[in-house]
DNA sequence: TTTT
DNA sequence: TTTT
């Protein structure tokens, strides 16, 4: 009924950007997000490790701006996706399905002029509609995408392990 | 940095309470929180599952008065733990760590004269402090726990596997 | 840069519908939400009453489907505008722009089978775009509104001042 | 029954801390944050000003850590006072009654080698207690504060308003 | 000016 | 493995 999510943290490795065999883009990251208190008496701080999951425009602009270490807040739902392994055994995958990502730290810290920080969204979008690009960001080689198709053969794996083929995701799946 | 959730959905079950070796009360429960979109074409609409879980006083009140399909509002954080399975491969969980519960339906739909919908809570309270009981909930037989111990020998098992064995979370992972 | 509300709480009265000079639905209505604490000694709990507003195809729903006293959950963004008043001094007005909006109590107590509780949704919305009809609800006099528009005359008083007339917000201001 | 709000923008001004008559530390601040959206034709984007209060141990951390233009995290809850002004007129004040604050940039870009950016916090604690001092911040001369009293005289002004006295805001106000 |  |  009501699923939203906000987290700030940073990145653990470069962002990776992906099509569906659709030509839909996907970026996974995760973000490290450390714990509000210490534990284990010395005072070590721990951090969870959170899978983001963004699609389309905002995916390309997370991709295109978002870099490993960055700080990074993230707006978005839960979503449990389950599949069978290898194994038979079935995995749940726990995943941020992200559709509002502010880049909190610039990443030209030689570069011009600007105090602005960076900022991409989707979702809500208005008049401009979904596809809007704000804030100057996002361009670069969008549209594309793999629509050569192949033999997708959807066989219970986990989508984003990574084999160098498209990923396996069914456009019914997409969340926008 | 920064890590909250907020959802509103239905109690799969009722909610399982148990207590740590140090006599901590643990509830845990999952909400089955409906997507925001229909998929699949003839317009079903999925829901994701997703566990919470509940510390102390909170966990108390919340085995006390949440049931199966009770619509519930949580507030709280995303944790992800990991431990080591039989098979020495490492798994990772995901859950809410919920620090605010809002119970939508009262239960009582036969009973008394209370219009008053429930609600547990926990965490910021003020002066009277975190074990501040709101509403008039969450009495019982609180306190005790099991404090017998035995041996638990930490050895990576999902703590929520039910072996009737007292749960295997190390104080150090508590959250408040 | 972000901007995120949510809210449970009971509508103060029933909701009002307007349509703006371009024909354009707002609907006003107030959320009375309870302070987590109780406060003056003798442990009476207040209550903040909260603006909201909602647009377009979500304010019809809301319009149709809540009620006085009815529990709510809101979803949405803080917007201070201001404007003149009468005797030329700037008045601030904050308010909670609502994109989601779930119907937690279903009116129809006495009616039907359906055991499904209401639940009005913009924005995000998937495929079937923003005007996207979740739930079944949201039907009625829909479109038409007030396009005769007449001398609007912007003359700084408050939109949502009840004087009969179309409200005085330009299209401008429109959040979406 | 819930009333939460996260917001990330910047102080339009360095914070202002003051002491209630009975000793409490209260700081106020305003953060700027942009509309997700631009209007008026040529793109212009706007900004909501939104007053924050934080109390206590978080108000020493806000005063001495944030100041005018720092980018900066908010989470709390939506509070609606009224008063009466000069005029004998109800005058009624949104403020965000913040419980967790995140400095999103260290301001020390000059000075060491941590890259770990500042953080405030309170409420939730855990073992260590509301009062609880995360991250090594909010140090100095603490405690003190007021406590002369004096003729308080709470004369329906603005506790806000700024005349050089201690704030007028009753212990009974206080949220945590 | 307020809901339960 | 799931709620309505």
């Amino acid at each position: 009924m009501l699923n939203r999510v906000i987290l700030i943290g940073r990145l653990t490795k470069d962002p990776e950007m992906r099509y569906t065999p659709a030509g839909v883009a996907v970026t996974q990251f995760t973000l490290a997000v450390d714990r509000p208190f210490t534990s284990g008496g010395q005072g070590e701080r721990e951090a969870d490790f959170i899978p983001i999951v963004t699609w389309r425009q905002l995916a390309e602009t997370c991709a295109n701006y978002l870099r490993k270490g960055r700080l990074t807040a993230v707006e978005g739902r839960i979503q449990v996706r389950n599949y069978e392994n290898n194994e038979g055994k079935r995995v749940y995958v726990t995943e941020v399905i992200a559709d509002n990502v502010r880049f909190l730290e610039s990443g030209n810290r030689d570069g011009g002029g600007s105090r602005e920080e960076g900022s991409g969204s989707s979702g809500g979008g208005g008049n401009s509609g979904q596809g809007g690009n704000q804030g100057g960001y996002g361009g670069g080689s969008q549209g594309g995408g793999n629509r050569s198709g192949g033999t997708p053969k959807n066989d219970n794996r986990d989508p984003f392990s990574d084999d160098g083929r498209p990923i396996d995701i069914s456009e019914d799946d997409l969340p926008f």
